[in-house]
DNA sequence: CCGTCATCGTTTCACTCCCAAACTATATAA
DNA sequence: TTATATAGTTTGGGAGTGAAACGATGACGG
């Protein structure tokens, strides 16, 4: 078998194994996709979930994200403190906020997704584009056949 | 697109981000695989390198691993206190260490690889043994494409 | 209307994990 | 011998997480 740059450990044959460093990999990039646009790939999650609900509570995100609520708190100061989403009550539910992406945060998301669709062309360079299709449908099957990871639903 | 189980996210039609979900996915079964045996993955992989090595040192133990070698220092610790390992002097240069598994450890990575056969067939029941092929092999090609993850070498 | 219980957001606490820096013992080289 | 480098260790700070409790609000049955 192949081993270019250091993946030689008993464990490299797995598949298991392989796809924890690839998620390690991934992650890693994203987190320096999101650099230049100043927010975490946690915020930018947050914000496209945000941005894509009706009227999101923090519950809601949370359920959604798999992020423990009390979590969500501090994402959400973080967010408000940098100008990037706005807490409102819901006049429905008076316990509840609707986090709002502000004007700013919509414009960095779409920047932001810009770079995302670069960065996935560059991290696929290895692959054929018919190959990434591959990838991409066999990991969707793969989540979908599994229970969920996190709580908080 | 399908969308069984909760992944309604609007990253969910990323690559990239089906990759990370599903390396945290392998990570907690292979986390579930290794509980019975009374050790955590971490272990089993620095016990199965060890294993595999004529002289491991923490620091080359380190390297392959992708540990920081103070870390390194609480799993071998740990690993001595459970039975699972020895610590010995290498004679050639006394400020090494050669990390040895014991008996008990054999037995136990023994009935532990065959674990991880069995659940990757569990976790990999929605894809045919053709697909897991597929995949095995183009996650192989994309992370010796890539510059490894971590440091320490 | 009122009392009870559930839910949302929040705070706090304990716990783990990781990295950086400093320290020791030993090895290597001038 | 002296200086420098390396292996292992210890320590401290910072980040992330989960459990528990609390105040505010809502839902519901009497």
């Amino acid at each position: 078998m192949e081993n270019a740059a250091g993946w030689d450990t008993p464990m490299w044959h797995t598949t298991g194994f392989r796809l924890i460093k690839l998620g390690e990999l991934a992650q890693a990039a994203t987190a320096a996709v999101f650099a230049p646009q100043q927010i975490t790939s946690r915020q930018f999650h947050v914000l496209s979930a945000a941005a894509s609900m009706p009227t999101p509570s923090q519950k809601e995100l949370s359920r959604v994200l798999g992020v423990d609520p009390n979590v969500m708190v501090g994402l959400i100061d973080d967010l408000e403190e940098q100008g990037l989403a706005r807490r409102e009550r819901n006049p429905r539910d008076r316990r509840r906020y609707i986090v709002t992406p502000t004007e700013k945060a919509e414009r960095i998301l779409e920047e932001a997704r810009r770079s995302v669709a670069r960065a996935e062309e560059e991290f696929f360079a290895a692959l054929s584009e018919q190959e990434v299709a591959v990838l991409h449908e066999l990991s969707g099957r793969l989540l979908t056949s599994h229970p969920r990871v996190t709580k908080y639903e």
